[in-house]
DNA sequence: CATCTAATTTGATACTAATCTAATTATAAA
DNA sequence: TTTATAATTAGATTAGTATCAAATTAGATG
């Protein structure tokens, strides 16, 4: 992480309405009407500050008719700080470690559930073991490519009849983003980590 | 740790400046012309940005004739970040499991190291068991209470005769703090921790 | 289309903060 | 005591930001 994202990260929790925000949406999702009740504040109010944690990526939002329910992103909110710490302090390894683990894991997962011809054989019910297999199939999309919603289920069908479930789950673990019908990848980073779920 | 608290490191984070001034420290402590002059801003500014470090305990500072030395507080920086993220995320208890099994450690370095009428028998080598040594004997010390020289050698010619090396151990990770040769206990947050040193 | 609801954008205000120069203070050395 | 060096404080400038009310937009529903 770069020293600019460092700052807006740390900017984005350097006041006390925003820590307020994330505290009750770690107790689940609210929409903004909520939010500005229970903190007190305008709804513009809560947009703004919305946005700062947005660009930081701390909070995802759905959209339902016309109410815009925010939730939090636990995986930044831990991952940035521990950034934080290892740019200051000249860490590297730590994590690495970590890495491995987990890496050994995403083997173990793919070996299981997935058949010899690439084909997955069942979802798996264990929410981390759910996420890596997502990870492993979202991981053959075409990052920047624009999927039409026929493209995206001939693409899943590959894996698993499902296609359904599957394309609700790459959406809400933002392995994928829609609009307008039209589907693409999100970055990498954005997409839900199964490293840190416990 | 309060909310504002919580604001205040994030605020001490959230400029690019500071992030870089600890970075340097880091590597080893700077007077503040040095900082001034690898961050390219002026002296005063340095003030400025020491100080807001500083109300976050992140630095600590040294005077040696007219020049000040700063050096960071690893202890707190990481501290502080695990804090938050309890906070936001509502978790209390992971921490505690490592707060037991350090304890067993100083349970384990006091039955070893100290005598049973309560000397210490040898200072220990190993940094992380002496840090625990001097807590020991510093949590023995009144807070708030001001010693002379000659009290604070006596204090320590109780656990061991080389009262200069303790007493400048003291000073050195912070258990105290000394003014004209007045010694007094620093609040316990700001003891050098033994709980997260590898 | 008209209407309703929720959210966002705009624009204003008040407050905070980063940075500099100039003046002052602190400590030591001559 | 005078001088020198390093740091801090004061004061000014500039840039950024938290907040709200008012206006606008987005999406659904009758």
């Amino acid at each position: 992480m770069q020293l600019e994202k460092m700052v807006a990260y740390h900017k984005a929790l350097a006041d006390p309405t925003r820590l307020r925000m994330l505290f009750l949406l770690a107790e689940g999702e609210l929409h903004g009407q909520a939010l500005a009740e229970k903190l007190n504040i305008s709804q513009p109010t809560v947009t703004h500050h919305a946005a700062k944690l947005r660009e930081a990526a701390l909070i995802k939002e759905r959209r339902d008719k016309n109410t815009v329910y925010f939730s939090i992103n636990p995986y930044f909110i831990e991952k940035s700080a521990q950034a934080t710490i290892n740019f200051i302090l000249h860490k590297g390894g730590e994590e690495r470690m970590d890495h491995q683990v987990n890496e050994s894991l995403k083997e173990s997962v793919v070996r299981n559930f997935f058949a010899k011809d690439g084909r997955l054989k069942q979802i798996p019910a264990q929410y981390k073991k759910k996420l890596i297999a997502l990870q492993h199939m979202a991981e053959q999309l075409e990052p920047g490519r624009s999927y039409s919603e026929k493209e995206i289920n001939e693409f899943i069908k590959q894996y698993h009849e499902d296609f359904a479930t599957i394309r609700r789950e790459f959406i809400m673990h933002q392995f994928m983003y829609r609009e307008d019908g039209v589907y693409e990848l999100n970055p990498r980073e954005m997409w839900t980590k199964w490293e840190n779920v416990k």
